[in-house]
RNA sequence: GGUCGCGUAGCUCAGCUGGAUAGAGCAUCUGCCUUCUAAGCAGACGGUCAUAGGUUCGAAUCCUAUCGCGAUCACCA
């Protein structure tokens, strides 16, 4: 960036002295590896301006170039495009600062604004499956990226822990639960009122077959089953206040906050700020009525309130429940003036949630915006792709679902199982041991997951379990843990300048790449994109293990050359460690 | 049907803000462990960037249309 700021000068003064033109910039672009050169400028933009031939530019153009500026000792030309050569100073200058900055890459924090991230924000119905994977370690990811490119983040989540669903569980265990819970079932909370989620959906399923075969109509069938009316009357008891009734929720709420909590320790992601449905939904409804009563919300007939959204080209949509009881809506309208409120200068809030409620927030934020919100402008849905097996969407009724839990145990499982043929952790304990392979599994998930573009669907085929080979955490991590190995064995003055050198393609290219780091950084957060941090850090460690295999770094041919490869070592280790650290993804020492 | 998103090698993905000969990994095939960890390196094979037009010095990239896939248009969340 300094350097291209730098030339960018100098080719202003060369048009401005050579052709007598202003111009506005330049365009920059990495030299392709076949061509000599480090940093090309884009020469048929200015032949326009300037209206000369694209050779003579050029030509004019580098040599100005090669005489004012010490950076650059050689150019050529070719087909509109203008080489430049940068000098070994240039590179060993500018690493030399690199090194002695241990916050290379990360921005301060300016000023006192904030950004919220919610992610993650279950139903309580239902265990974690790999969906839920995606989400936490790209909301996770993405707060410490917005984090180290200078801003203050607050990460929330926005429990579902209301409404029929959970109503549902509750009918089905009242009904047939006996009295147990996941203690005397030795059963982990969420999966226990999963079980029970699933109990429901069979005996309504059959009692709604019962009610046809008596000869009602199927839509009579599905609005009068028992346990459906039980699970409605509960809502509305609930939403009453009904003492037992709140009382059975919360026992079985907590069944299941036990359980996601088991499951975000082992994905090692965490909350600031929990926020739970039940008690934003009545600051929702307070807005909503009051909307009402200044025309931006309007009455049906059977009481129901709906927004008008034709202005913008879309339907209406309900926000309020003929029977007086919230919707979705309803309380995403509650939680996010709530969030307003608990959090001061918040300058931007980002929902990492699916794509498909793209539109349940398109019309959440116009709701916000003509309730007049002015920061509703500053609301971004961070929207994901799915996560589908070759035979589609997961679902629970085909038992399709991959199980967080049980995913994250597997690929701990197949980290040992390699490790142990490597035999790279041989004199560690078993507590080092399973540490290590609960890293490199994790990182192997986590990685495979972010190295997509977000926006993107990904496909999950149970029967290829996810590689450690090539482009995937576990190859990073290698790379990282053969950098500590050498880090180890040397001792070398980390302080030290280095001069003298006649940097070779590799060490260039890795230093070229080092520095490209702090923009990655900027644009991931501008993006909302883990992904560019995932392929960055996979360009890098490609580019050094080339540089490893073809030199040897300790046996290099004399102490300058060992000292500053060291130090070449170490600062990309120390970026491995931080890009990895952006994902949410741990490095071995060993391994 | 309306709206939104996607379509790049056999498979999984980069390449987005137009730039030189479209790149990786997996799979298949060759080499390389008496030298710093072979979860690695070096190489081979593999492409009409869905299709057709347009914009321009230049298009995988921008625009339009068509085809294919997906999501959504719920008093579920």
């Amino acid at each position: 960036m300094i350097l291209q700021a730098h030339l960018q000068r100098h080719i202003k003064e060369a048009s401005n002295h050579l052709f007598s033109t202003k111009i506005k910039s330049v365009e920059f672009k990495n030299t392709p590896k076949n061509f000599e050169g480090d940093i090309t400028v884009v020469i048929f933009p200015l032949s326009r301006i300037l209206k000369k031939d694209l050779n003579l530019i050029g030509e004019k153009i580098g040599t100005y170039l090669v005489d004012k500026s010490e950076v650059i000792i050689s150019f050529n030309i070719v087909k509109g495009f203008l080489n430049l050569v940068l000098s070994a100073t240039y590179f060993l200058d500018d690493f030399d600062k690199i090194k002695s900055d241990s916050n290379y890459g990360f921005f301060d924090q300016k000023g006192d604004e904030c950004v919220v991230v919610e992610y993650s924000s279950p139903n309580t119905n239902k265990p974690l499956h790999l969906g839920h994977i995606r989400n936490n370690i790209l909301g996770f990811s993405i707060s410490n990226i917005l984090q180290a490119s200078g801003k203050k983040v607050y990460k929330t989540q926005i429990i579902n822990d209301r409404g029929i669903h959970i109503c549902k569980s509750m009918a089905a265990w009242q009904l047939f639960g006996q009295g147990e819970t996941p203690n005397t079932n030795g059963i982990k909370g969420d999966k226990f009122v999963g079980n029970f989620y699933i109990k429901y959906e069979k005996v309504y399923k059959d009692e709604i077959n019962g009610l046809q075969l008596q000869g009602y109509s199927f839509d009579y069938a599905k609005e009068n089953a028992p346990i459906f009316l039980l699970a409605k009357q509960m809502l509305l008891k609930w939403e009453a206040g009904d003492r037992r009734v709140k009382s059975l929720w919360s026992m079985m709420n907590n069944w299941v906050y036990d359980g996601f909590e088991s499951t975000y320790n082992k994905l090692e992601v965490n909350f600031d700020r929990n926020y739970y449905e039940s008690e934003t939904y009545l600051l929702g409804k307070s807005f909503i009525l009051e909307g009402l009563k200044s025309g931006v919300f309007f009455k049906k007939k059977d009481e129901s309130i709906w927004c008008d959204l034709s202005e913008y080209g879309l339907d209406q949509k309900i926000v309020l429940r003929a029977d007086g009881t919230a919707v979705y809506m309803t309380q995403d309208i509650g939680t996010a003036i709530q969030r307003i409120k608990d959090f001061k200068n918040v300058s931007a809030m980002v929902y990492t949630v699916g794509n498909e409620q793209d539109y349940h927030f398109k019309v959440l934020f116009l709701i916000l915006k003509k309730l007049g919100f002015d920061w509703a402008n500053n609301l971004f849905h961070l929207s994901y792709g799915m996560v589908n097996l070759p035979s589609g969407k997961m679902k629970s009724r085909e038992g399709t679902v991959i199980d967080a839990d049980d995913l994250i145990s597997e690929m701990e499982r197949t980290a040992k199982k390699i490790s142990e043929k490597s035999g790279g952790l041989s004199g560690h304990s078993d507590d080092q041991k399973n540490q290590t392979y609960s890293t490199i599994g994790l990182g192997a998930l986590k990685y495979f997951i972010l190295k997509v573009d977000p926006k993107k669907t990904i496909l999950f085929d149970p029967k290829e379990s996810i590689d450690f080979q090539g482009n995937t955490g576990p190859f990073i991590q290698y790379t990282y843990a053969r950098i500590q190995a050498i880090l180890r064995k040397s001792r070398i003055d980390f302080t030290k300048k280095t001069t003298q050198i006649i940097l070779n393609e590799k060490e260039k290219n890795i230093i070229k790449c080092i520095q490209n780091f702090p923009d990655t950084i900027q644009q991931a957060a501008k993006e909302y994109n883990p992904s560019l941090i995932a392929n960055y850090t996979y360009d890098l460690v490609k580019e050094f293990n080339s540089f490893y295999q073809n030199f040897p770094i300790l046996g290099a041919s004399s102490v300058q050359l060992i000292e500053f490869r060291v130090q070449l070592c170490s600062v990309v280790g120390d970026i491995i460690k931080k890009g990895f650290g952006l994902l949410g993804i741990r490095v071995p020492d060993q391994m």
